[in-house]
Parts: C-alpha cells; sequence; structure tokens
DNA sequence: CTGGTCACTTGTTTTTTACAAGCGAATTTC
DNA sequence: GAAATTCGCTTGTAAAAAACAAGTGACCAG
C-alpha cells in the first residue's frame, strides 16, 4: 500500500491527502464513479490528463488499492480498471466536495442524476452488473 | 478567486481540486480547524511544511476566500490567519477523508475528541470567541 | 502491405516543490 | 545598550514532478 515511513505524519488527514492529495487521483476515481473503466475513457475526458500522468496516477492508485486493474480480453489483451471497495468509499469524499463547491461557485455544471445521494455499494453493485 | 478560464473544466469536483487538490493547503486548513492561527502554528505542525510553499498557500487560501488574513497587533504589526465561512464549510470534507482512512488504515492516530461531529457553525463561533 | 486504434512508454522542457539561508522589525537577555 | 533571539516572512537554488510531444508494439481492417 504505502510504507509507514513515507507518510508525513500519522494524522489521518495528511495520510488521506499523501494518498489521493494532487489534482487527478480523484479526477481518475470520478470517471470510475460514472462508470469509466478504460484507459481512453479517462484520457478523453474534459480535464485533459496528460497520458504519462494517467498511467501513474493509475499506478499508484492500484497500489494503494483503490483500483484494481483487470484484463478484459485477449488478443490484444486489454485492460479494464475497477474501484475496489477502499476506491468506492470515496465517494462520501466527492459528494462533499462537490457540495462545496455547489455553494459557493455558480458556474459549474450540474453533477449527474443521482450522484449526490449514491452510496458506495452502489458503485460496486454497478461494478458487478457493467451495463 | 480565480478566473473561469484557469480551471480545467466546469465539473465541481475538478473545480475543487484546482482550488485545494494538493498536499497541503488542506492540511492548513486543518490546523485552523484545531485552532491554530499564526504562522509559526501552521509551520511547526508535525508534518513540516516549507516556509514559502506555507507563504504561497496562506496567499492563494486567501484569494480563494478560504482564509481571511487580518493584523492583531502594531509594532510590530502581526497577522492572524481565520477561516471564512467558506473555508469553515470544508469540514465536512476532511470529516469524510478521515473516515476514509480510519476505515483502511489501523496505524493512523485519532483525531481530536469532537472533530467528528464537529459542524462548520462551530468553527465560525470559536472563531469570534478565541479562547 | 498501408493505415489506424489502443494502451501505453520514453524523451525533453517547464513548473512546482523542497531545502537552506537571509532579512527587517522588534523584543528579550545580559 | 550591545548582542542574541523571535517572528513572519522572502530569496536563491537544487531536486522532483508535471506537461508536452513523439514514438512503440500489438493487433485489426481494408
Amino acid at each position: 500500500m504505502k510504507s509507514d515511513s513515507t507518510y508525513r505524519s500519522p494524522c489521518p488527514l495528511s495520510k488521506a491527502l499523501d494518498l489521493i492529495g494532487d489534482k487527478w487521483s480523484l479526477v481518475i476515481v470520478r470517471d470510475m464513479c460514472m462508470g469509466k473503466s478504460k484507459y481512453g475513457d479517462f484520457q478523453h475526458s474534459d480535464e485533459g490528463i496528460p497520458t504519462n500522468i494517467l498511467a501513474n496516477r493509475l499506478r499508484q492508485l492500484e497500489e494503494f488499492g483503490i483500483i484494481e486493474k483487470r484484463s478484459y480480453q485477449e488478443k490484444p489483451t486489454r485492460y479494464e480498471y475497477l474501484l475496489t471497495r477502499k476506491g468506492a468509499d470515496l465517494l462520501p469524499v466527492l459528494q462533499q466536495l462537490v457540495l462545496w463547491v455547489q455553494k459557493y461557485d455558480n458556474d459549474c455544471i450540474e453533477p449527474p442524476e443521482g450522484f449526490l445521494t449514491a452510496l458506495p455499494e452502489d458503485l460496486m453493485a454497478q461494478r458487478d452488473n457493467p451495463q
């Protein structure tokens, strides 16, 4: 996951930020909450994540146990990325961030229907029954 | 605050990360939630924020309307930094981050008594009646 | 066999961060 | 009253990370 000595302190908040405190990790998690799962899906999101950063973050998120990489076809082998339960449990964090921005910024777009009321369990169910 | 064109996209989540998506901003907000208000207080926190980064983040947080800088003495002029209502409203975000880490990491320390049940209003009250 | 897609990797430049030192105003120590 | 110390920063500079651009290998389609 991440060795103790690489955290800045044992404070849970700073530990959280050591894992996902950057501009891109939660954008990828957001995409996965919306049902995206392929490298190209993430790459084509509006924010325009650089491809090397995307590859790096997917590696890290997997290392941290937030996502799982699994192959969904052979010839050529292709992978998809799915939220683990730990990853799905970040949903309340995303929801609070969205609520915060919505309160103070009128120019942001609406999250998709149901996003603010969804539960981590819903993401796990969706994961096992991809549409 | 931050001009529209500097955001990566109009998505509320990515906007939130454009404002506070880094390793230090929320550590400073956390300190302020715990009643710290002076430059030196932040500087001496366990995580050991570099002083130039601290100065930079305080400037940014003020620019974003998350904190307020005000002088509390003359000769020499000294400043303290306080959460605005917008800043206090980040508390639920911090709380969710802490809950998330606590669920998956047994080695993190406990947040102070009452942290997880506090409300943004409590921080504002505390602000006007410093102990 | 030519071209295209997908999922990346590999340079290289630019930006950000980290670390160390310094500084001005004032206050404290001797 | 001179010297040292504190506070709240700023200014270099080196190291790390991010951004940008191009390339690669496996496959498929025509």
